[in-house]
DNA sequence: ACCTGAACACCGTTCAAGT
DNA sequence: ACCTGAACACCGTTCAAGT
């Protein structure tokens, strides 16, 4: 009896909510809580009935990863290509640090849909803004290297609030003794005295260096 | 026996050998292939031999880890920041090309003595070079995203000869109608014309553009 | 003292049996 | 026609039994 009507679960099972309840279930208990037994149950259902909606689990991986991807917000044509580009790159940040299993994104093989969409909207916005083609491809390889980047460490060091922040530098001071990596103890001593850090606005600063050198870069082969 | 003189494996087991024979188990087959009895099987022993030298699987996934990180070029102190990060970066980004199991670094929790070294060379360079502990953590921040960023990108976009770009780049382009993507099929078109990309020259060109931004922001705060 | 076979609680996936 | 129980070949890990 898969469709409850009394119980929490009644619409019927479909892909779409398959791969939402994945995304789900990834997000809160890792990629390796994601696994076909837990994801039924998650459902209320057996295992096996994912099958009649996916064929094998790494269609779920590959669900998952453009449900991310689609969260980006793209450049269209009447945003100048900075405007486009820093949206782009702040949404796309966002959407990664809301989604800590978006590093399944490194382990897909061939790109789908939402992903194609991403290159070429992107694509287009630099060639519409006057870069060539090899300067697009250059720019867009060093912003996507930032975002990727970014949000890596932000699954290294994963935090919210400033006393996460606090917490998280304390048990890494921890575990070590301060004469062995001084320079290591001093930023972190001046973390923890001045804890207004906070990802969004470190990920502004870099982003606007970068957007600032490609300007010069494109200027230059005007 | 898992000890033979005539067969592979000679030496007698131990914490380092196990831990470079997964390393090299989970480059070539992938980290899916990394399992302890297939790890068992690789050194000629039964799996639960593994536990005299690790307490648990995860002891081997910090282990491997740590064991791509040391391969990264610190920066010393005869040597100025930027030349330093320079050389940095460009090691580590051949470090993490080697071993396309580095994303393993992404699910660790706990630092390990070769990331805490890591971490105090790059800051201490820094803060010779005139960076303030604030720009410090900036820079730092943004390094390491492009880094691990652009080996991320490298990691889903696995080629290593002008040939298997060009048949990378085919296969990509089969997947999709010119018509619904046109600057991507530009762009696909133009790469497969003329193949003399390569992902060094292209981390290089990134990696300069950051170094004069970073020079430019440093001169700034003097 | 060291190694390992059998066992336990899990996986993804197949398939025949149920409704 | 749709759902699922049992089964198969795998996991990581424990532990008692072997040498």
């Amino acid at each position: 009896m898969p469709i409850r009507t009394d119980t929490g679960q009644r619409r019927p099972l479909s892909r779409e909510r398959v791969l939402m309840a994945a995304l789900n279930l990834a997000d809160r208990d890792g990629l390796g809580a994601l696994t076909m037994r837990r994801l039924g149950q998650e459902l209320g259902v057996e295992a096996m009935s994912l099958y009649k909606h996916v064929a094998h689990k790494n269609e779920v991986l590959d669900g998952i990863a453009e449900l991310v991807l689609s969260e980006f917000e793209l450049p269209t044509e009447d945003v100048d290509w900075r405007e486009g580009m820093r949206r782009r790159a702040v949404s796309a940040r966002a959407a990664l640090a809301r989604h800590p299993c978006w590093t399944v994104l490194l382990s897909r093989s061939r790109p789908g849909p939402a992903m194609l969409r991403n290159l070429d909207s992107v694509i287009g916005s630099l060639r519409r803004g006057g870069f060539s083609l090899d300067m697009a491809a250059r720019a867009f390889s060093l912003l996507d290297s930032y975002i990727y980047g970014f949000a890596a460490q932000e699954v290294s060091l994963p935090f919210n609030t400033p006393g996460e922040l606090i917490e998280l530098t304390g048990s890494i001071m921890e575990q070590f003794r301060p004469e062995d990596y001084p320079h290591l103890a001093e930023m972190g001593s001046d973390l923890i005295m001045r804890p207004d850090y906070d990802h969004s606005t470190q990920f502004t600063y870099g982003l606007e260096l970068i957007l600032d050198a490609l300007e010069r870069a494109r200027s230059a082969t005007d």
